[in-house]
DNA sequence: AATGAATGAGGCTTCATTCAT
DNA sequence: CATGAATGAAGCCTCATTCAT
């Protein structure tokens, strides 16, 4: 009597758990009797469906990614403008909301084991790859409409994204000079100087500028 | 007549040690018995020094970033422009030799441990609060000489050090998309687009741009 | 079909190892790998019965003072008058064959560890102070068939148990003043003279005298 | 310039904070750092003038008991009556004030430590023997003025001896049941019954009582 | 005579993994 | 399929002891 779909539920089921608790305690503390309990099953049962702790790990991390990635591939319908879809994708991956926030946790702590570790660089090459061309698909819709500056899509979207990886980190570790407020602000802010289009200035006086300004001061 | 400051050097000894090992293994694989060989001393003699794993671990990242600005410290005054030393700084924190590779892999595992740890968060925001205050000067000073754009330095310096963090994330887990020679590029891209000062266009066909543009392809 | 009562059965065999090994060693040199290896199983075992050793050690006090009053509650019934009973409570007491040794000495070392220790205060609290209802209750009966002295049970209780303890630690220091048949014999003399009701005697010259007399000398 | 005495005073300071922490802390917790501590000198100091941790410990163990009986020395002169001195003997054991009450804890940690310890056996079979002929001195010296029963002298201190250890331990133990004032008035009782001349009742009715009797009611 | 820096053996505890049921 | 009892390797930490000064 197979339940074959039995099997793919249980292990999304604990690679939901595994999350959950990377998320909370960190990489360093994972115990898989926290996944266990986390996911309702026993401790055999986690070793039942994964071989080792490294692999339920690093499935964990692929989960979490390819599931964030997922909640965005309907983005760009919804918006009128491709800079608006743009910027709707910066706002969905602000560590804003809970469900944002662990994700990113979960990210950074592959961040860090990546380093030593090549299944996770390959599952950051592939995932994090797919991330970033979106992004580039995004300012490529932009320019072709005339709403986004000429350049290489793929440059500026390693500027974007890569900003918004170092600032995102600050704001996961509760900088006070970099608040999530702040992070939506700057971000917004390099869009408009490097991605939009800039509307061309009537007199020469502002040619060329004002470049960045206008955040509200810190605190 | 007391050993003067045997002490203080036993103290940066280990860890010095204690950096070059997480560099090297990770926080979460670390063994406190691997510091004490690489500094040459017994296992007991770093519990002599530290009451704890954790305390060795934070005196480590504190030493690690501390250690990290010293060395930027006296490097404005070898460079004839304050856009060159900017240029200088970044170049001095790309993770290209030995030195910042290991100061930035540890730096990284900061990163996902300060997530969950308070003391950790101290340490990253006066620390890093230096880095960006740097950065944030050098742009003024280049301001100041009409060398670079108008706008807030110290949003400016967030543009900037973000980036350089996020891409640096990548170098370290050996992106293909993401090499060090790449990093370098996109930054001084990002330099002469947001910061350093545009040279006005002749011709209105150029004018406000061409903007991102110029990187060789990857790989 | 769950085993049954694997775990209580564990768990006894447990701490049965631990009185042995507490009675053998003293809770000083106490280690955990010892009681694993007299009571069969690997160390994790006990820490997966046991959260702490000293939860390990607390259980074995208990376990050794309810085992002891265990055995002596069947001891009324098989004896003709209460005064015979009490002394066989006492004989059974008698560090004298190896079970009522280990049992002394696993009391003793919770006399030592106790004086700091709230949770053992109150096994002994608790356990002791059933042992002396013991002793109060035979003398009780005594007195009702008029073969025991008047007098508050309690305090005759407490007399005798005092005793039988003091004497009882010399026993265990190997005192050559004390041996366990003087202990006996000096026990007997305290019943004799303080609970037993006293024969009348005949003539005026000897009433209330000879007390505290006849013990052989010592060695 | 050897000041001779500075030996004999160093061990004594070590000895005697030794006796403070054991009775603080127990034999179990005892550190040799904390010894140096109290006593104002440095770890090395310890084993300096003591080759081991077991010599400093029965090395204070030998100090504790040997003080205590020091102080009981005089005793016997400054009563009126042989039986007041006894009381007296008593009295001063009891353990109430905070100097007894340190010298109990002592004792108490020799006895567990001394069932495996041949050395402590001997020190305990010495001066607890000199305690012992203390106070069946003290009994025969009433006898002989007629004020105690007959008996021997020695069993009769067996009996108070032992039960003053057995009731001391329970104080110790902090026992709801056995307080300290407890202790005394049971002690009391027990030279009342036992050693003290009974006063030869008038009425037959009484003749040979009425015993145990008068105690104020536990708590 | 005294110090205290340094050692390293040893034990408790954690926890991934195994496996009988 | 799933469990959870049992294992045992491994590491942090404690602390008596040593020894250069």
């Amino acid at each position: 009597m197979a339940r074959p779909s039995v099997e793919a539920e249980r292990r999304e089921q604990i690679l939901e758990a595994a999350c959950t608790v990377i998320a909370d305690v960190g990489l360093q503390a994972l115990r898989l009797s926290d996944i266990a309990k986390v996911a309702g099953v026993s401790s055999g049962t986690i070793t039942y469906y994964f071989d080792t702790k490294k692999d339920v790990v690093n499935a964990a991390f692929e989960f979490n990614f390819s599931k964030s990635l997922e909640r965005r591939q309907g983005m760009f319908e919804s918006h009128s403008s491709p800079i608006d879809a743009l910027r709707g994708l910066v706002e969905s991956y602000l560590p804003a909301d809970e469900h944002a926030l662990q994700a990113w946790r979960v990210w950074a702590e592959l961040w860090a084991e990546g380093m030593r570790d090549e299944t996770l660089q390959e599952v950051n090459e592939r995932l994090y790859g797919q991330w970033r061309d979106l992004i580039a698909e995004a300012i490529r819709a932009a320019q072709e409409e005339g709403l986004a500056e000429p350049g290489d899509p793929e440059i500026m979207s390693n500027l974007l994204v890569g900003m918004i990886d170092g600032l995102a980190v600050q704001v996961l570790l509760h900088s006070r000079h970099m608040t999530v407020d702040r992070m939506r602000e700057t971000c917004h802010c390099m869009i408009d100087e490097l991605i939009a289009k800039h509307p061309r200035p009537t007199t020469p006086a502002m040619a060329g500028g004002p470049a960045v300004s206008g955040l509200p001061p810190v605190e």
